[in-house]
DNA sequence: TAAGCATTGTCACCCC
DNA sequence: GGGGTGACAATGCTTA
């Protein structure tokens, strides 16, 4: 197939931003890992799609019921922000108790 | 809780664009309705997220073995641009196709 | 008129964050300049929309010709697909070549 | 070049739905036609993408000055609002007139 | 920390 | 008129 493009670049890490092998190509462990970590990627984000269509789907079938899409987001997103407000003064107050030695 | 907002936005399918009941509430099926909805959404983008992180992770694990993550984003972009490509140009010659009324 | 909305959000570029006069005014010539930037970006946005017009009207021309409008946005697109992928591949070269140290 | 892609879609316009010429090509003159229309659409939206950039500028120059381009968007969009509003105030005492035979 | 980029969400248009 | 699709805008992340 066209795996033959991900002939790609690789520095030993740390190592100084400038690299070694001025014009050459990879041995061939590295480029096995780096086709391994490309496949990884291109895996997952299959998936994410996949979810991204399930969360649609969702919608249509609400929306179907009766119930107005957008206005679902709106209180998907303020229900987050309390959440996250909620685990921010949870985090506050951990920061408190372990402040003033309390168990 | 804050399920106190999901009180909003609900009309019968099939009625007209209107809503209903103008400062009430929606019967409580209509609202068990809705908060599984709404839960199967946060449910859904939850995995969503992981998978999101997932992916960050392995771009860092990557750039730890000396990889470059700008290149690898380019290598997976061409790919992804492959794929989308041939298939738009199949899209395409079906869509000839059923103009010129070939079966 | 409603020109009395703009007195907001007023910076001194290389201030910190948060504003300064609390619930006052800005002064004149800020108050000038920010309706100079809004007037222009106005007047760019009309004459996008024109040519977005404009582009609508060739594609009622070409279907009053006979021709596809739908057919025709698909090669438009993939021909812009070329341009874009070319100019991908040429970056990603460069992206190599730099990141190979290679002059 | 690549202009070998606009073999394209032709139909006689005031037709039924279904096609001439069941699998053949169309002859030059529509080819040239359809070539003509397709680089229309492309120079034009070349211009559109010109004025999305200016206007990105004029965004970055007013937030170099301090401004907040979110607020700006705000106001911009604000002020369309009043626009459209006042057009259709106008319209329908248009109406009221035409329809009380008011010159 | 700011700029550029990629992604995500919103909106409008077109077809059915 | 409603649903689907595609363009556009906006936000958040990544890098310099």
């Amino acid at each position: 197939m066209s795996d033959g493009n991900v002939t790609a670049l690789h520095t030993d890490p740390g190592q100084e931003t400038q690299q070694e092998r001025p014009a050459s190509a990879m041995d061939n462990v590295s480029t096995q890992r780096l086709k391994s970590y490309i496949e990884r990627v291109e895996r997952l984000e299959e998936e994410k799609k996949g979810l991204a269509d399930d969360i649609k789907e969702v919608y249509a079938e609400a929306k179907a019921m009766g119930f107005d899409p957008k206005v679902m987001r709106q209180v998907i997103k303020l229900r987050a922000q309390d959440n996250e407000k909620r685990q921010e003064q949870d985090a506050l107050l951990e920061t408190y108790k372990a402040a003033l030695g309390i168990a």
